[in-house]
DNA sequence: CAAACATATGAATAGTTGTTCATACATTGA
DNA sequence: TCAATGTATGAACAACTATTCATATGTTTG
């Protein structure tokens, strides 16, 4: 999930100048608005917090896992029962599932031969909810 | 953004059975759970829908655009001041700033060689803001 | 035990995404 | 008008993603 970039592998040579932007309380910089760069500064959402809520929204951003929630929401289902609702390959299906499971969106519980997913109460289905709710608006 | 697929260019052969769903209400099944599947079905997000749901969701899904939103979420700035306060090359910030502009998160005001962005008023940072707290709670 | 089945998994592939580089466009000022 | 500046854009590339295929792992049933 976390694609980790190797943490920023190419810092540009474009922003040579004013690049300690820290310590560096008089840098020349020409055109740049200098205050407002250090206001946004203590708020601006750090690289790794970025990219752990970045993680969080990849897994609501691909239409078949929203699907799957969908699904999910309503009741425990097993891999053959969601394939055969979404039209797909179980594997596909099996993948997908997988990637929820390791983010603790989904549990599993395994039954015989039937392995039976349903959703972990978390908030993830509130913000499926909302942002349903907030594209209802504009088409039907 | 929204990725098209062509519309499934795959329907996988591995459900071949009981594809016709709809008008089908004896097809033989062996090990699926036909009742769920029915029950399901109405409640099913539909293809297109997930598609756009998942397009919004994809907007918020990458660190930069993230912490751009957390910048811009203060006071408007122009592409260079991002460029130096994310300390990266102007030209990704204004490739990622056409994209949220594109779908109207950003709205942007001329004023001599500048381009002053900002947010327009939209749920996607209650989104953000949730997602935020939640994070908080697990690590600091 | 063997066959059928449900699910999982790894490799391969096609499609998508984000950044960089080069360049173009527009605005300002000399 | 020319140079400098701020921004935009297209092509190229590397990294990532989702699906498929083939196969493996368990489980049940005959």
């Amino acid at each position: 999930m976390s694609k980790q970039k190797t943490v920023s592998p190419h810092v540009s040579p474009q922003i040579s100048e004013c690049d300690a932007l820290d310590d560096a309380p008089n840098c020349e910089v020409h055109l740049v608005h200098l205050d407002a760069v250090r206001q946004i500064q203590p708020e601006l959402l750090p690289i790794e917090k970025a990219q752990r809520m970045a993680d969080f929204f990849s897994i609501l951003a691909d239409p078949t896992r929203l699907r799957l929630l969908s699904a999910l929401a309503q009741q425990e289902l097993c891999v053959c029962d969601l394939a055969v609702s979404l039209k797909m390959g179980e594997s596909a299906i099996s993948h997908q599932l997988r990637v929820m499971r390791s983010q603790r969106i989904l549990k599993y519980r395994k039954e015989g031969r039937n392995v039976y997913y349903s959703l972990v109460d978390q908030p993830i289905m509130a913000l499926y909810q909302e942002v349903a709710a907030h594209l209802q608006e504009f088409d039907g």
